[in-house]
DNA sequence: CTTGGCACTCGGGAACACAGAGTGCCAGAG
DNA sequence: CTCTGGCACTCTGTGTTCCCGAGTGCCAAG
């Protein structure tokens, strides 16, 4: 059905317009790409990929533009992903290191990737599920009210206000602390709920109340938060393309982590790269909007996802690059810190 | 100079443009608004305000369109600050009160004021220099490696890993901590530098090697968050605007912290409102760009600002409303938790 | 000082023509 | 059966011209 010739076809029509955001026509094609057949020859290769629906023409006699099928064609079967210079990588990991706490790493993070693409740039916070309890912390703020403090081991704080259903003395707060951190340290954040059940049993039955308080703010924060935060940067670049068409409905779901934790998706392998090109993904407010995302993690574990998002005609091969290369250093760094 | 009929007519003026976005003249104006006069006198008076800067054609035989002196008369003594209505206030109350952190509080301050506004939001975190410490937490992560929490009193937690000199054990650790919550509990940030050089002498010898390297990271921490922390939103609301000019330039902006940090200004009283207009303020990129900025605080210190950032032909007295209520609001929320 | 009248200017939209790029199709060559 | 060159056709985008209308500035009269 698609020879090699046809694809080859493809693949230069993807490339050229990528470049050029023009519509790309027969002849042009067989100037810059020396495919060894005549303008002729390309034209029934681009009838055949119109009939199939990877190509399409904006209006009768104007050159070809790839259609969402044609790009998912491309970057599954056409392309491979393009390594950064090395210039490039000693980059990022000079940007990276200087980093002194989780949302500098973010933060930096979600600016190289933006740099580096020229898109907008989307990071996800380390996710608090997979990660687990490196030390609670309960700090008497007023006479019946104390902060919840909760360091996990990827480098997040969670913080809380609790009102105390009675004034507590410093000396029993430290119990309680004690007894918490013996009981959760090191525990993975989703045990938490089974974990803290035998808390009440091991302290002195007047602080049992207190304590019931205390934990029960804790579970929240853990539920809560499970609704993940995110941090992006780069919109700038969205006025540079000239996006204009689609460029309020990109801004609208960048200011819904909602839509944007699904766009990044949950999925494969770490480091695996998701591609979604416009109609394929789930908000209408993205047509003509492709992402690119990667989990990152350390270790083997994904912690969470990270990506770009550009308009479809975007360079698949440099982006895809980017993205992997960013989620492998970033990963490199968490576990290292 | 001026008289009052002039004056009368540059507002007219303003108050047109704002509202249909189209260069307004002599004969529209004569019958949108009951001045009493003809066409003809208006023209006259027109030219006069032309004369001295305050009005300008766009092109020879088009209407007047104010400039930026001009919204500035306006703004100054044209106009008052219009109150919200009563819903608006209920339903900034009720959505502010739901926050339960001071991420959320800031989070939802922001989205708050740019659905209110229609404009894009800009708040600053509560200013670490003018807090005072609550409680400083050490937490062992490794054998040679701590986290220093600092909670501050507005609510709000830095983090930071360090590196120790030497291994040291949990109860000298716990000392360690204690030492200096007793100095530094209340202290107010600034003095921080000050108090932390008696610590050492109130430990024993052989702790002062680590506790020297842990204040020294504390007072780092201290200065470099200095930069202080900002957030944004309702940048959507920029699509919407034909705001087409300027656009990238406001969008790069809003990833500058240190810009849009000078942009909300340091100023005078508690919920004064500052306005910059198109060229007033210090950045070139927001060329027709206008800023409306109030300080926020609990009881009658300053912490931070917030405020808006829209096209110089805004609506300015439902903007520094809604500007102020938030802002009164916000400290309200502050000073209660 | 205000007003009506008047001539003038200029931007923007409509109508039109035209060049250029690109297509589809066909018949002939390999 | 596939490729190629040729050819007629179809658009879009651009430049030109033209005209209308909104708006102005100025002037003379009330």
């Amino acid at each position: 059905m698609l020879d090699d010739r046809k694809l080859a076809v493809l693949r230069a029509i993807v490339e050229d317009y990528v470049s050029t955001n023009e519509p790309v026509g027969s002849k042009a094609l067989a100037d810059r790409h020396n495919l060894g057949v005549s303008p002729a020859t390309i034209r029934n290769d681009m009838a055949a990929l119109e009939e199939q629906g990877y190509i399409a023409q904006p209006h009768t006699s104007a050159g070809r533009v790839p259609t969402d099928k044609g790009y998912r064609l491309f970057v599954d079967r056409l392309s491979q992903i393009k390594p950064l210079s090395g210039a490039e990588r000693r980059a990022i990991e000079t940007f990276l290191a200087g980093a002194v706490d989780l949302d500098e790493i973010v933060m930096r993070t979600v600016r190289l990737l933006a740099q580096l693409t020229r898109q907008v740039a989307v990071v996800q916070y380390p996710s608090l599920t997979r990660s687990s309890v490196r030390h609670v912390e309960i700090v008497p703020i007023a006479e019946r009210r104390v902060m919840l403090v909760l360091i996990t081991n990827t480098g997040r704080v969670e913080q809380r206000m609790v009102d105390l259903p009675e004034a507590i003395a410093d000396d029993r707060i430290a119990n309680l602390r004690a007894v918490l951190n013996a009981c959760l340290d090191g525990c993975g954040l989703s045990q938490v709920p089974e974990t803290v059940a035998d808390v009440p049993e091991r302290l002195p039955a007047e602080d049992r109340p207190v304590a019931a308080t205390i934990l029960s703010v804790l579970l929240e924060t853990l539920v809560e938060r499970h609704e993940e935060k995110i941090a992006f940067a780069g919109t700038a670049n969205l006025a540079a393309a000239d996006f204009s068409v689609g460029l309020r409905g990109v801004l609208e779901a960048l200011e819904e982590q909602v839509v944007l934790i699904r766009l990044l998706g949950e999925t494969g392998g770490l480091s695996d790269i998701t591609v979604r090109i416009g109609s394929e993904n789930p908000y209408s407010g993205l047509r003509g909007t492709s992402i690119v995302a990667a989990g990152y993690g350390s270790g083997d574990r994904e912690l969470a996802r990270l990506g770009v998002l550009g308009p479809t005609r975007m360079d698949y091969p440099v982006t895809m690059g980017a993205v992997r290369a960013v989620a492998r250093y970033v990963g490199q760094i968490l576990a290292g810190s």
